[in-house]
DNA sequence: TTTTCGGCTTAACATATGTTAAGATGTTAA
DNA sequence: TTAACATCTTAACATATGTTAAGCCGAAAA
């Protein structure tokens, strides 16, 4: 099995041999967690970025004793650290919801790649643009839906996100995510969580127990989740937009 | 006056002589926009980054009819669109609150930068990991705090940054933004942020009218807003973290 | 097999926030 | 100066969501 940097950015530029090397070169061996190992601790140094390999994981952090935010899910394929790589300590926690494994890429190899290839930076920027852009997707949700458009938008998400690597098959996905995490994630109480799905249950809109769901109605779903398709639009390949 | 974008990348960078030609190269002249107008629309082709050079403006966007969701404030020095230059529409609205003036940076001249200078290219993404760090802050804000701790954490927030450029003297700087604004920043009824702007004056912590904003009693704002005092920290001046 | 435990489910109740409406105030336009 | 309009303010009321508590269920541990 190749590199999962160059698997990754295959989606996003056109890699030649000599960028392919230059990454592969860069790159280490995978790493395994247990379900429920915190893989980065807040205030620990900053050593690498990720690439997730398999399994789920959350960036989160605690607010306060009781109060803990849930920032993302990150799912086979994604990156984590890709900002925080610019600051000298982590600013969340990354939390295995089952084990995972993960490729690291050390961060002073990201210096290299901004000496030597210009496209690969470009490649690095982008990435981090469209994080952003799906920051600010869920803070228009936070912000402005009620619990039962939180909760669909929630799982049309994932199920757009896991279609895209392939796990997602007649709108059907593994799902080990708890209750309480998904309200942390929605800042919602893991009571009203419930709430919300039993009632996408009840309209048999979705299906869904402790390992799997399973959308339905799509159509509906959408519907009431006011989900905008487009937001998790394709990539651009380049500052002039001269796009795949 | 110098260039907007070598007045606010000193702060992230020592520049060199070299560095701040290619800056000055690339710069273009100022605009000026009227309260009210849109500068930036959604949907438009995106041409430029913009420093703020004066005034307030807002980044939004239109999730409904009747739904609107802000996503920032941007002041004097601040950045807008730096993310948004990887798409090749704006992907939300910008739009001015009180006269405002820009500096616009052709985004193509983003490409050339990325070509001659390592060192800019890596301030640039210094800039987009930061941005991505404040968003992460409003995310936990939105989901996790009540009312009055959002309406806190904003005016602190504000504070704080109107002091890093000098426009806040004794805790006392213009606010020339609505409450209807300010809901729609943080996901509150304009009338709750009534309801709570007044309770923090009833207890003599802020002072303010239309125009104005004087925090009186800063402790025990940071105390009501649990305000983390390192989350507008200092920058980083390279991946590998020899900062300033 | 039985026990334990974490997560799900449901109900009853509490509360924060939203909504509607009406008047006050200040600012801009005529 | 008056009129028109934005925004702020306050009150009364409606509702979404949170909280507490209890029982249930299924998976892992003993």
């Amino acid at each position: 099995m190749g590199s999962c940097m160059v698997e990754k950015f295959k989606y996003y530029i056109d890699l030649n041999d000599d960028d392919i090397d230059l990454l592969l070169t860069l790159e280490e061996s995978k790493e395994h967690y247990r379900a429920g190992q915190t893989i980065n601790k807040r205030d620990n140094d900053v050593k690498e970025i990720f690439i997730i390999s398999e399994g789920w994981s959350v960036i989160s952090t605690k607010l306060d004793q009781n109060v803990r935010s849930v920032f993302d899910v990150k799912l086979n394929g994604d990156f984590v650290g890709m900002g925080e790589v610019s600051f000298p300590k982590h600013l969340y926690d990354l939390v295995a919801l089952t084990d995972v494994v993960v490729c690291p890429f050390p961060k002073d190899h990201l210096d290299a790649i901004f000496k030597k290839s210009v496209k690969l930076s470009h490649a690095f920027y982008n990435v981090l643009s469209r994080e952003q852009a799906v920051l600010y997707e869920r803070i228009a949700s936070l912000g402005r839906r009620t619990a039962l458009e939180k909760v669909s938008h929630f799982i049309i998400e994932l199920s757009v996100r896991k279609k895209m690597i392939g796990m997602c098959i007649e709108d059907s996905f593994a799902f080990p995510i708890t209750q309480a995490d998904i309200g942390d994630l929605l800042g919602l109480s893991s009571i009203h969580v419930n709430r919300s799905m039993n009632e996408l249950k009840r309209h048999d809109y979705i299906q869904y127990d402790r390992t799997t769901m399973k959308i339905i109605d799509m159509e509906r779903l959408l519907n009431v989740a006011n989900f905008n398709r487009n937001f998790l639009g394709a990539p651009v390949k380049s500052f002039t937009g001269d796009a795949a």
